[in-house]
DNA sequence: GAGAGTGTTGTAAC
DNA sequence: GGTTACAACACTCT
């Protein structure tokens, strides 16, 4: 499951590795990840070379030289994207973790092998994921569903209120909502709320305006932590390089309930379900 | 071995 | 219209 900063890390790492490549006929080895006619998709990928990676939110898309179309792949819950040079080693050389150590295995469900003999491996425990091919207008309409990321600039104060105004939910689905705010999953949340010293569990309606200010900071400076550490790693996510994210040690609250918070040494982290999601916070420290 | 829980998000229902 | 519950799936943990 990626969230935003393991999402741009991969962005990253692939764009650096991948544009300029051409794919070669790609293998579809679970038709249903393939969220676009299955003919069309093989057949316009085929001989079209990459010119950039952007991302939307949590979702990828793959520029291409003179096609009507981009590459969109969402990795939801577990999806890997995982770029090999040869059957043994990954770009820079690195071994596999033991997840990955043979490709493809039973949860390679797409394969984009390159006319340069190199292959690029989508794997997926839960399914959930998806590519399809997209013409620029349906582009348009997935972007308007997403809201602003932290670090845009015009994420202001004054619109990071504007959002709040009015609204009558919890912090914690506040701040879940894509619509309203690009790029925060659920342990990210769970961070910022800790960070701002704010109650996952309150309304938004009850935040005073220093509270708001603290949130607002937090969410940017969590997230811009997490992306200079190339995001958490838990469980099954690698980044681009197969290599594992370095933001895991650096969480305070998610994953740590029963433990004692390591900001005010007297609380026990506490994990309640908030917004049908499992939800950590101190509550010593955080009100 | 059964049942709950898991990082996302679209959809349906209140 | 805003908000919440649930499903999609296959695994791990209790």
């Amino acid at each position: 499951m990626p969230e935003l900063p393991e999402v741009e890390t991969i962005r990253r790492d692939l764009e650096s590795l991948l544009v300029g490549r051409v794919f070669a006929q790609p293998e579809v080895r679970l038709p249903k990840i393939v969220k676009s006619n299955q003919g069309e998709f093989a057949e316009l990928l085929t001989n079209a070379e990459i010119t950039g990676i952007d991302r939307v939110g949590k979702l990828l898309l793959f520029r291409l030289k003179d096609r009507p179309v981009s590459l969109h792949i969402h990795l939801k819950m577990t999806g890997q994207l995982i770029y090999r040079t040869d059957d043994r080693f990954v770009a820079g050389g690195h071994p596999w973790p033991a997840l990955t150590t043979e490709l493809p295995h039973k949860y390679t469900h797409l394969i984009f092998p390159f006319t340069d003999g190199t292959k690029l491996y989508f794997n997926d425990l839960r399914q959930f994921g998806f590519a399809r091919l997209a013409p620029a207008t349906e582009e348009e309409q997935v972007r308007q569903k997403f809201g602003l990321e932290p670090h845009d600039p015009e994420f202001t104060f004054d619109h990071f209120r504007s959002l709040l105004r009015g609204r009558k939910t919890i912090l914690k689905a506040f701040l879940l909502n894509q619509q309203l705010i690009a790029g925060l999953g659920n342990i990210y949340a769970d961070e910022v709320c800790f960070a701002a010293h704010v109650r996952p569990d309150r309304p938004t309606a009850s935040l005073t305006e220093t509270e708001q200010d603290r949130l607002f900071q937090a969410c940017r400076d969590i997230l811009a932590e997490a992306i200079t550490h190339r995001g958490t790693t838990l469980h099954d996510y690698v980044d681009g390089n197969g290599e594992p994210g370095g933001y895991a040690k650096l969480l305070k609250v998610y994953g740590r309930e029963g433990q004692h918070c390591l900001r005010c040494k007297n609380g026990v982290i506490a994990k309640i379900r908030l917004a049908g999601r499992g939800t950590h916070f101190c509550p010593n420290c955080q009100s």
